[in-house]
RNA sequence: GCGCCCGUAGCUCAGUGGAUAGAGCCCCCGCCUUCUAAGCGGGUUGUCGUUGGUUCGAAUCCAACCGGGCGCGCCA
């Protein structure tokens, strides 16, 4: 109710310019929704806040304020209370003439936005010489839970994967691969994935030790920079492989419109960026490197801080093709919004890079930049996630053990029951489950903490978890199934009418979307929406024990059916912004 | 050593300037002849890491300290 929120603001400014005269126009007056629903549904703390400025007792200014707002057409009588609280109570007339003009409406009343902002979400990243774990399951599904909450708001999204396809990596790789396998790099399917990333391992070993396997491969890597054909050729069959594999874990995940622009994509564009920093007057030499040294950052000495642009060697680092991405999507692609769905550890690698970018002045004031951070994944340990032999999670093997999982709780229900469903069904219902509580749970924590990973509790059925929010939907398909009733066909002319207290909690928590959409592209909290989403099926099943539907008399049991409607609508939309699918049954 | 993030109920976590700090899990009790009980109702649980400070008011802001995680000059 975003509309009601600033007609209430609106108000109380105008009754304290009346009460207070002139020099009240910069009175800010804040609503929020009330700390406990026994004061009501909003309040306002005005007096409170304005009591020194206006050398008066917060009470007195309340009740100056009180005579003198009108809000008849709104609320009951606004009433004081503590200190000087102003509580306010919204009529539930005014909650049903809102609710039926949403009543059928797919988007909740929620109208697009009026400027759509052109926005780029970084996410997902992988490494491609490695098959990608459990480390970029956050990334992906945070990001793409945002990129979705942002189109649904009616922006321009494009969801980018910046992924590792350059560097020291690859040369080492394809400097081991000539090595112990040059098929692999002249055949396209010579080896498999799983292939490639113990070939990583061993290269990366054997860099480690060696220093002359260091030399060819940073020579492969001078020759992949200066677009040698035999190197290049094949760096093209690895990303291959690689692409192929992550495109298993994406369609897994339902994470689509992925655009693939590596660290290679900008390798053109590095020279320019190290001419653009010194033009500025920014890149410094120190020890044979270009650098930028940074403001508010200091190294170990407590000295200057660099930003290294440029290596002693000429080669450039992964700082200058964040710098080059960046400058890319602000200067030629006009992002005015860019979201880093970006591990919290890189936090002192993004913010030299948004900083020299804004100081070289590419960016436009107006444009917003954030590193949208997020926690480690935790063993029981305590510690960054592996198998017990120590070793990193791949995340296809993760998604499938939830699958698994997922499976077999059915089946077990299933049996128990006496049902039957078809092959197909079961398999949509284990995915839809299996990869929803996956997901949810990592969604419905604040993504700024690091969070332990346990089976058990992401695929518990019970609380705020996906199978809850699914279940409540099934509830509301079985009314419509067993009712033989067709929600899209309900007649135009019918009326919500909110007599029950179920019905009237229900109400607003369905006219609250609006609220919590604009919280999430705000605070950028995915956990937001899944708050919201357990509140709005808590109430749906108060309303479901308390409120029969089906065999309600008229005009009630129409009016218990538009409400059904709308819960569903609203679950199956804040489903789909987690890129959670529904179910017709479970 | 320096920097960033975190510390809230037995467990997992919400809450980032306002009233008596909330939810889920766990445990106990009650509710299926009625739209799927994967549900609903009721009950127990707190030095908000510690100590100071700012404020009419602090879990929330500031400082110091303690504990945990992560990172720290030419890998990405």
């Amino acid at each position: 109710m975003l509309d009601l929120v600033d007609t209430l603001k609106l108000r109380f400014e105008e009754a304290l310019k009346s009460a207070y005269g002139n020099g009240s126009d910069s009175y800010e007056v804040a609503i929020s929704p009330a700390s406990n629903p026994q004061f009501g549904d909003y309040q306002t703390n005005l007096a409170l806040t304005l009591s020194k400025q206006l050398k008066q007792p917060p009470r007195a200014i309340a009740e100056a304020v009180i005579g003198k707002v009108d809000l008849k057409d709104i609320c009951e009588k606004p009433e004081i209370a503590g200190p000087g609280f102003i509580n306010l109570k919204v009529a539930t007339s005014y909650w049903e003439e809102k609710i039926n003009a949403i009543k059928s409406d797919p988007r909740l009343g929620i109208a697009k936005a009026k400027h759509p902002r052109k926005v780029i979400v970084e996410l997902s990243s992988p490494n491609m010489a490695k098959e990608m774990h459990v480390g970029h399951v956050r990334t992906t599904i945070i990001g793409d839970c945002l990129a979705r909450v942002y189109e649904f708001a009616g922006h321009d999204v494009t969801r980018l994967n910046h992924v590792g396809d350059w560097g020291t990596q690859f040369g080492m790789l394809v400097a081991y691969l000539r090595e112990v396998c040059p098929d692999a790099l002249t055949k396209p399917d010579a080896i498999s994935l799983g292939d490639l990333v113990s070939f990583y391992r061993q290269a990366k070993k054997r860099f480690d030790a060696d220093a002359e396997f260091q030399n060819i491969s940073r020579q492969e890597v001078v020759k992949l920079q200066g677009g040698d054909p035999d190197t290049l050729r094949a760096w093209k069959y690895l990303l291959e492989q690689s692409r192929h594999e992550a495109q298993i874990v994406y369609d897994l995940l339902d994470v689509h419109n992925l655009i693939e622009r590596g660290e290679s994509f900008y390798n053109e564009q590095l020279p320019e960026v190290v001419r653009d920093l010194q033009k500025a007057g920014l890149c410094v030499e120190d020890q044979g490197a270009k650098c930028v040294f940074l403001e508010g950052y200091k190294n170990e000495q407590g000295g200057p801080l660099p930003l290294i642009i440029q290596k002693s060697d000429g080669g450039y680092n992964y700082a200058t093709s964040d710098l080059a991405a960046l400058r890319y999507r602000v200067t030629v692609e006009r992002a005015e919004e860019i979201l880093y769905v970006v591990a919290a550890d890189q936090a002192d690698h993004l913010g030299p890079v948004y900083q020299v970018a804004r100081r070289a002045g590419w960016v436009p004031d107006n444009v917003r930049i954030e590193h949208v951070q997020f926690g480690v994944v935790q063993g029981e340990d305590g510690k960054k996630l592996k198998t017990r032999a120590g070793e990193t999670i791949r995340l296809k093997d993760l998604l499938q053990e939830g699958m698994d999982r997922a499976r077999a709780e059915l089946e077990s229900r299933l049996a128990q029951e006496g049902r039957t469903e078809s092959e197909e069904y079961k398999q949509q219902m284990a995915r839809a489950i299996g990869i929803g509580a996956v997901k949810y749970f990592d969604l419905s924590l604040n993504r700024i903490t690091n969070y332990v990973f346990n089976f058990d509790k992401m695929l518990s059925l019970s609380g705020n978890t996906a199978p809850y929010m699914m279940y409540a939907y099934v509830r509301i398909r079985g009314i419509e199934r067993k009712g033989e009733i067709d929600f899209s066909k309900l007649p135009a002319s019918a009326k919500v009418i909110l007599g029950e207290p179920v019905e009237l909690d229900l109400a607003k928590q369905l006219l609250a979307f609006d609220e919590m959409i604009e919280t999430v592209t705000r605070d950028l909290l995915p956990n937001r929406i899944c708050e919201y989403l357990f509140e709005l099926s808590q109430k749906f099943n108060q309303f479901y024990e308390k409120a029969q539907v089906l065999s309600a008399p008229e005009p009630v049991r129409t009016s218990r059916l538009i409400l059904c409607h709308l819960t569903a609508e609203a679950i199956k939309t804040g489903l789909s912004l987690l890129g959670i699918s529904v179910l017709e049954k479970m």
